[in-house]
RNA sequence: GCCGGGGUAGCUCAGCUGGCAGAGCGAUUCCUUCGUAAGGAAUAGGUCGAGGGUUCAAAUCCCUCUUCCGGCUCCA
């Protein structure tokens, strides 16, 4: 039989061969070095079968994967350690992630302060270079080892598939494991216990609680250390210490949890947002609407929310009848759309409304700006013909990726399919999924499918985007939505002049102006383009004798549009330079009595570059084209 | 909602094996009028998240609540 390797060769192997053989015939140098391979892109173990046609990957210690078979192992060295120290502790499952490892343990008390004694544990493992040996046992030897660890057993029972199992083993450690692993525990060079939390036996919150402790490790202690750093730095960039430290938002606790408050600073990156999706908007023929905060809760029985989320909304008795706050917009606008008769030619009507939402998320869940239990959503809603479909998804993509752009963001796509609890027939959502999957494919977008995230009422494409710690948060949005629709009786008159049923496409920009707030918080550590910078630009007298024309140099600015105040503290220039960086504002103006005398100013940016003898209009000119052109960084003195 | 860790001056934090509530920054006042990343001095500023308990005595120990943080679960 024949495997295909990488470069799209084939090469002729005895049946029964497993990747380490695949690997000899290759060469000896590398067969010896196989730690694991990959078959058809799955991370298995050296010792795998392959099969006729399979594409084969041979993994070495100079693999990208290997980091992820060394942090698997790294987690058997913690769990080899913890069952050292505590003898009672019943291991589950401690798979590799994407920055470590974690293992999921029950039977222990464990918290913070537990975790050095554990780590110095694991520290004498790496240095005791335990050989990791792999061995096949039957399924009934397997089963008596885990007389006590009713979760060991059930994975034998329901995971493992044929009538032997394999076990890792390392020193007096054995462990139920399909690998790979590396060769030893000294292949591990670095290793650290980072955080302590809890989980759900497999995930599900009926399940006991387990104790979950994450890790990571690394092949030298200098990479361990550089990651250690990259995420002291990931904290600084955190919107919450941003937001403070510039005075953008507070969450205080006597307002209620999840509450936002935004100080001027912080609505005045909020308004240049909405701007630009006004702008947005106008261009491709919305209409804004405003809708109440508050409505009957029969609107919410009407659209379906009601059933599925009742206990997430804010309810409210009002003269014997119940009222909810609203936590969305979609069927205010509905019914705006139902006030009056439309004809074909009418539509696509398209609704658009930053409209305040509130939502009684789960308390544990409520985290700074990204979950939160007010927020604003920079709401749209189409009603269109199902012959416009697709050519209004697209446009929704299309400024979906201008905003994406012009801030510089990455951004993931994702299709996100029909949930277990959902309204509509089958039919229907096959062909709103269908109808997605097409224009995404036609754009050549790269997503991923996301099989029963979609809302309730119709199947989405979300874009996410990260936060600082690398946790990715959805943004945007496309929903489609043949539901709505029909349960409050939508329709318009259709060129045959009977009754047909509009489609309602939602849409968001931002998605929350709070959740895309933290985004280019983090994204942008605070240092915003200088269209969006709380203040643009700050004046800086070099001493009260120039104060006077630093007031008329603000002026100037200020007439042209520009956020500028002059910084007229009884302070030296180095501290008015030192606070305006701290304050990260794009760019400063220095003048003194040179400037005053020669009307011109002294430019500096937040890059530490400065420029002097800089003419005034000129350097007006500049801001009001930076400005309006939305440019990513200050450019005026790099140009 | 679940598990763990936190809440002390406007901000960042120390104090928490019980014994007079602290520092730096910021603020205010005074001195200084300064040329590209912190000039000097003085002063003010606190219901130690809230309530209850133990104690001669509680920021400190115990309980309840509240809120924040990290995960889990959830996310229209």
């Amino acid at each position: 039989m024949a495997v295909v390797l990488p470069d799209g060769s084939e090469l002729t192997v005895p049946a029964g061969s497993t990747i380490e053989d695949v690997a000899y015939e290759i060469g000896p140098g590398l067969g010896a070095d196989t730690v694991a391979g990959k078959i058809d892109g799955e991370l298995m173990e050296r010792h795998a079968e392959v099969s006729d046609g399979d594409r084969v990957e041979i993994v070495t210690d100079q693999s990208d994967e290997y980091l992820r078979v060394l942090r698997h192992s790294a987690a058997h060295v913690f769990a080899q350690a913890l069952t050292r120290l505590y003898p009672d502790a019943k291991l589950t499952i401690g798979p590799p992630t994407d920055e470590g490892f974690y293992y999921d343990v029950a039977g222990v008390d464990l918290d913070e302060n537990d975790l050095a004694a554990i780590e110095d544990e694991m520290e004498s493992i790496l240095d005791a270079d335990y050989d990791i040996e792999r061995s096949v046992r039957s399924r009934e030897d397997a089963a008596r080892i885990y007389a006590d660890n009713e979760y060991k057993r059930e994975i034998l029972e329901e995971e493992a598939a044929g009538e032997t199992v394999t076990f890792y083993e390392q020193g007096e450690f054995e462990d139920l494991c399909q690998g790979p692993h590396v060769e030893s525990t000294g292949a591990i060079g670095a290793v650290t216990l980072l955080n302590i939390s809890a989980s759900y036996w497999r995930g599900d919150e009926d399940n006991e609680t387990l104790t979950r402790v994450y890790g990571t490790a690394f092949e030298r202690e200098s990479d361990l250390e550089e990651y250690l750093e990259m995420r002291a730095a990931a904290e600084e960039r955190d919107h919450r210490k941003i937001g403070q430290e510039m005075n953008l938002f507070s969450i205080p606790t006597v307002t209620g949890p999840g509450l936002p408050l935004y100080h001027p600073p912080g609505k005045t990156v909020l308004n240049e947002l909405s701007g630009f999706a006004d702008r947005l908007n106008r261009e491709n023929g919305y209409e804004e609407v405003e809708t109440p905060h508050v409505f009957r809760t029969e609107l919410w029985k009407r659209s379906g929310h009601y059933e599925n989320y009742k206990d997430d909304m804010f309810l409210l008795d009002v003269n014997d009848e119940e009222y909810g706050l609203k936590p969305m917009n979609c069927p205010g606008h509905a019914t705006i759309f139902d006030q009056q008769s439309w004809s074909y030619r009418d539509l696509p009507k398209r609704y658009f409304e930053n409209g305040k939402v509130y939502r009684k998320e789960q308390r544990g869940e409520l985290s700074g700006l990204s979950r939160v239990w007010s927020f604003t959503i920079d709401d749209g809603h189409l009603f269109v013909r199902p012959d416009q479909i697709r050519a209004e998804i697209e446009s929704v993509i299309e400024m979906i990726f201008e905003v994406v752009e012009t801030l510089g963001l990455d951004v993931e796509v994702a299709l996100a399919t029909r949930p277990e609890k959902s309204v509509g027939g089958d039919e229907i959502w096959e062909s709103a999924e269908t109808q997605l999957r097409e224009v995404l494919d036609a754009g050549s977008y790269d997503y991923d499918v996301e099989p029963g995230d979609g809302a309730f009422y119709g199947p989405k494409i979300d874009f996410g985007f990260e936060d600082a710690l690398g946790r990715v948060w959805d943004g945007p949005t496309v929903q489609l939505d043949f539901n709505m629709p029909d349960r409050f009786g939508l329709t318009y008159t259709g060129e045959d002049n009977e009754e047909h049923q509009p489609v309602m496409i939602h849409r968001a920009l931002y998605g929350s102006y709070e959740r895309f707030f933290m985004v280019l918080i983090e994204h942008f550590d605070g240092n915003f383009p200088f269209w969006l910078a709380p203040e643009q630009v700050r004046i800086l007298p070099v001493s009260d004798d120039t104060l006077g024309y630093a007031h008329r140099v603000k002026n100037a600015l200020a007439e042209a549009g520009i956020r500028v105040d002059v910084e007229d503290r009884d302070w030296t220039v180095g501290r008015k330079i030192r606070q305006g960086h701290d304050d990260r504002l794009p760019y400063m103006v220095i003048v003194g009595e040179d400037e005053a005398d020669a009307g011109t100013v002294s430019v500096r940016d937040r890059f530490e570059n400065q420029r002097g003898d800089v003419d005034l209009d000129a350097f007006v000119d500049h801001l009001v084209a930076e400005r309006d052109q939305k440019r990513v960084e200050p450019d005026f003195i790099a140009e």
